[in-house]
DNA sequence: TTTGTTTTTGAGACCGGTCTCAAAGTAGTA
DNA sequence: TACTACTTTGAGACCGGTCTCAAAAACAAA
């Protein structure tokens, strides 16, 4: 590991000053050097193996090209999609990614967004931050919460998924099929579970059904993906075993309705003869799995994209944090697939 | 967005010079500062709410605390429980990771490669490099490589699995229940291929059984798993609707294997008892599928945990690029699940 | 009190770029 | 040729830390 070339070298090797070779090296502006100058600095850095020294151009110019996602765990199945979106498009402009992850430890994630600060990095994605994130500790730079939270969304950018009318997509789509007595998966976060189950019961109420409680399915929150589903299918068995079993499930993820899918089949319930299940996510395992699960899309790629070009904006203008934030919406959208159609026909 | 404070502020305020106040936030040696002198300095940049600049220490002190992850594809459902074993392994050591992704591209490969070095990385962990790349293309930095390439495990150390002993696991497994016609489906990079074919060749001539070429099948490679998928699925209907179908499959992936599952229920084949189905990866889709899916795990976790720490190793030891490159090799298990038994008697 | 040893502190060079500003070069026009 | 306008180049300050080295302070021993 030998001292690499500086810019010093490469400028005394093309015979010419540091600063017109900086000028040829530059991101930012025009550079104006004459061609022949140029071609002169570029072989010498090419014969020294120069490569530029980014955090001596970030110590001047401010601007590190980095830009910080903080999610909670990135083995939530549903992250890479997410991270994928966010990539693609910041690939576009030159930027990378520094992903943290805060496993909805709010400790983590105070650290994460310090480290965010340290690190000189342009600019922060943040997924849904903790409840014990007060606005004030947000560091003061360009970001983009992914958070309906109307704390945040009044102070910062949002984007946001439209889970309420997604999951009143799903439910009207089974209600179509002829299903009214629809069991409902509630899992993840505390303002998760409460936001769909008022879409489901608003839901019911709107189309003048009866709620029953016990169709109601509160699946604690697990960090690991595949705890919750452990725990999600002694639940679903108690569902299903009941005398009334519902004829359909909404599962507000894919986990657990790949749960119910799972047990369905154990309780030797044939899906969707008898027993059609929606998801939420449209992960691939999803569409993996056997009947392939109907789910309902909230197009975590498009939702990345659509975040990091509003932080791009932001980064490129100038007063961008004065600016009166922007919240967006991304709607939800129901993939039907072979594990959901119509109610079975009592006397068939 | 008001200019931060520096060290200098943080100084003048506690009544010292930049050099002491310097020491409370270093993090490299044992900083020898009175403790009423550090109370008075942090007291002073708690109050101006100083954040220390990572672009100014790393200009000088060459260390940016970062380490670069560079794989195919986030999306890749195996990509997460890598990233997080590395992560966890870094983190613990106070690093980020910066995540790359080249998409089996070559060219973007190369160019992530130059990032590494340009944003002054600390340490690199390249999974898989193509055979566009050249040794001497590697960067002049700490390194790890995920690979079973002799090429590159003859300079670098490097971590990887060993598929040839998973694939076996699960045919000797396959076998000691009855199954002697057992069909593979390849897929994955070209090499990935060959070697896997080889291993099975291998056990099946070990074992004394005859090979049929129809049932050693070739699912091309695509970038997305869901078209991976989708390709599969067509491949293998025609290996289930020939006349002498095996009694089992083996899938060099889970993709492959949920697609196989997937087919046999279209199929109307129950599994396992008119068919087994064992997959490689163990994938939470793996566990979610119905029924759940028999895999050879390869600890994908355990792989970047070890890579990582590995990596560490190198970084705080002097000359760790002159010593002998290691390389590591993590066994694979097979994870006995539903989707897999005893073949079933001919005459029941 | 004096001397020796160890700990703590400060001055200032240094890292490798970027940025400003003025000088030099070039072209176009009268 | 002289003059203006624009392009290209160079000198050197600057970013905010780290690092070296020597001076100062504190402590221990004589």
């Amino acid at each position: 590991m030998k001292k690499s070339p500086t810019l010093v070298d490469v400028a005394k090797l093309a015979n010419t000053s540091k600063a017109t070779a900086a000028r040829v090296f530059s991101r930012s502006k025009s550079a104006n050097v004459r061609l022949e100058t140029k071609a002169r600095i570029l072989e010498a850095a090419d014969k020294l193996g120069y490569s530029p020294n980014l955090s001596a151009a970030s110590l001047r110019s401010k601007k590190t090209y980095l830009i910080a996602l903080c999610i909670h765990d990135i083995t939530n199945p549903s992250s890479p999609s997410l991270i994928r979106g966010i990539q693609d498009e910041l690939a576009q402009h030159g930027y990378d990614l520094v992903v943290f992850n805060s496993d909805w430890d709010p400790n983590k994630e105070k650290k994460n967004l310090r480290a965010v600060v340290r690190n000189q990095l342009d600019g922060l994605i943040l997924q849904d931050p903790s409840d014990e994130l007060d606005v004030s500790e947000l560091p003061d730079l360009p970001s983009v919460i992914l958070t309906s939270n109307k704390v945040f969304s009044a102070v910062r950018n949002t984007v946001s998924t439209d889970t309420v009318g997604g999951v009143k997509k799903a439910l009207t789509y089974l209600h179509s099929m002829g299903h009214d007595r629809i069991g409902i998966l509630l899992g993840g976060s505390v303002s998760q579970i409460i936001n769909r189950k008022r879409a489901y019961l608003d839901f019911y109420e709107g189309a003048g059904l009866k709620v029953e409680e016990r169709l109601i399915v509160d699946v604690p929150f697990k960090t690991r993906a595949s705890d919750t589903f452990i725990m999600a299918k002694e639940l679903i068995v108690d569902l299903m075993r009941s005398p009334q079993r519902p004829s359909a499930i909404f599962a507000s993820n894919d986990i657990l309705g790949l749960a119910a899918l799972q047990m369905a089949q154990i309780e030797g319930l044939q899906v969707p003869r008898d027993l059609s299940v929606v998801g939420m996510d449209d992960l691939f395992s999803a569409e993996s799995a056997s009947p392939a699960l109907t789910s309902v899309s909230k197009h975590r790629f498009e939702v990345g994209a659509q975040a990091a070009g509003n932080l791009l904006k932001q980064i490129n203008s100038e007063h961008s944090m004065e600016n009166e934030p922007i919240n967006e919406l991304v709607e939800c959208t129901l993939v039907v697939r072979d594990s959901s159609g119509p109610i079975a026909e009592v006397d068939v």
